[in-house]
DNA sequence: ATAAGAAGCGGACCGTAGTCCGTTTAGATG
DNA sequence: CATCTAAACGGACTACGGTCCGCTTCTTAT
C-alpha cells in the first residue's frame, strides 16, 4: 500500500519543480527587463513555456507570485529586527528599536517597493500581506515595552499604516520626498506617541 | 461666425446632460441592489440604455465614477469642517479639531466606506483622491497652529494615512473593531503628537 | 514491466476595465 | 428650412487576471 502522506510532507513532483523554477528565472527576468508592473501572467507563461494554468496552480495569484519573490528579502528583514544586532534588534531600548525597524523599513520599500506593491494588490477583496502581521506584532511589543497603555494593538496598526509602501512610493515619486525625511518624521512620530503626555 | 467659447463656459449638450442624469441614476439602483464592488462598466451602460463608450466618455474611468457619486457628500464634509461650528469647524483650538476631524471621518467611512475604497483604486497606477488634498492641508494648517514645527507637511500625511477607508475598513470588518475603539486611538494618536514631548 | 491513480499540465474560456473609430446628432449659422 | 461641424455616441476590440476541465505524466505498488 501507497504510504499516505500528510499534506506537510507531502513531496513535490519532479516536473513541478522543474516548472517552479523555470517560472521564477522568467519572472525574474522579466520584470528586470520591464519593471514589477510590466510583468503579467500570460508573458510570465509564455516565457517560461509552460500554459497559464501551471503558473496559477504554483502561485495562486499575481500577489501570490510577488510574494514569492519578496519572500527571501521579507525574511532576512525579519530575521534582523528579530534576531539581529541593536539597535534594530534585541537589546536596545523600546523607542530605539522603533525609529530603527521604522528607518530599515523605509530602506526596505525604497529598494524592493514595487515588487511590495504588486504583492500587496490582491486582486479580490483587499487580503493582508501576512508578514504584515508580525511587523505589527513587533511594533506593539515595542509600545509595551515603553508602558504605552491604551490599546497600543490598534496604535501598532496605526503607526504600521505609516510605512505602507503604496505611501512611501508616492511621497518619494510624486512630491520628491527622499527617504531621510521620511525617516526623521517617523522618528518625530514615534518619539511623540512613546513619550507620556 | 460661431462664438468660441473657453472651455470653462463650454455648454453641455442636452443629450449628453439627458445621459449623464441615465447613468447617475442608474449606478445608484445598481449600487442600491448590488453594493459598490458589484457596480461593472458594462452592466451600468446597459441598465442606463447607453454604450460603454459614454460611460467612460462622462466619466472617465470608474474610479471616476465613484467620485463622481461621492462629491455632494465629499463636498458636504469638507463644509463642515472648513465652515461648520466647532469643534470641527473654526472656532475650537487645535487640537480638538484635529480629534473631531478623524472622528468624523471614521464616522464618514463607516457610512460611504465601499464608495470611498471604489473611488480609491484608480487602476491605473494610484491616481490620488483630489479632495485628499484638502485634508492633508487641514491636518497640516492644525497642526501649526498648535505649534508642531517639525515637518508639518508630511507628518500631516502620516496622520492622514491612519484615516485612509481600505484601513478602517478592514480593521473594522475583518478584524470586528468599531468605530469608538477606532476614534479612542485616534484621539489617543493626535493628542500625544501635538502635545509637546 | 505494467497498471493505476494522483498530481500536474495547458490553453480555451470568462468577466472586467479601458480604448478606438466610424457613425449619428445637436444646435448654431445663413 | 438646409447645411455644416464639433460633440457625442456605441459597441467591437484589446489586455489582463483568473477559472475550468479533459489530457498527460510522474510515482508507486504489484
Amino acid at each position: 500500500m501507497r504510504p499516505r502522506l500528510s499534506p506537510d510532507e507531502a513531496v513535490e513532483r519532479s516536473d513541478a519543480a522543474r516548472n517552479r523554477e523555470r517560472l521564477l528565472e522568467a519572472a525574474r527576468d522579466l520584470i528586470g527587463e520591464c519593471g514589477a508592473e510590466g510583468l503579467t501572467m500570460d508573458r510570465l507563461a509564455e516565457h517560461a513555456g509552460v500554459g497559464k494554468g501551471t503558473v496559477f496552480r504554483r502561485f495562486g495569484s499575481r500577489a501570490g507570485l510577488m510574494l514569492t519573490l519578496l519572500s527571501e528579502s521579507e525574511a532576512a528583514f525579519q530575521a534582523r529586527f528579530m534576531f539581529g544586532p541593536p539597535p534594530l534588534g534585541p537589546g536596545a531600548p523600546g523607542l530605539e528599536r522603533l525609529i530603527a525597524f521604522g528607518i530599515e523599513r523605509i530602506a526596505y520599500v525604497m529598494e524592493f517597493g514595487d515588487l511590495a506593491l504588486a504583492a500587496e494588490n490582491a486582486s479580490r477583496g483587499r487580503v493582508e500581506v501576512p508578514a504584515a502581521a508580525l511587523w505589527y506584532r513587533h511594533i506593539e511589543v515595542l509600545l509595551t515595552e515603553e508602558g504605552f497603555a491604551a490599546d497600543p494593538w490598534l496604535m501598532a496598526r496605526s503607526l504600521g499604516a505609516t510605512l505602507a509602501p503604496d505611501r512611501l512610493l508616492n511621497l518619494v515619486r510624486v512630491h520628491g520626498v527622499d527617504a531621510d525625511r521620511l525617516s526623521d518624521s517617523w522618528r518625530e512620530l514615534v518619539t511623540r506617541v512613546v513619550t507620556a503626555a
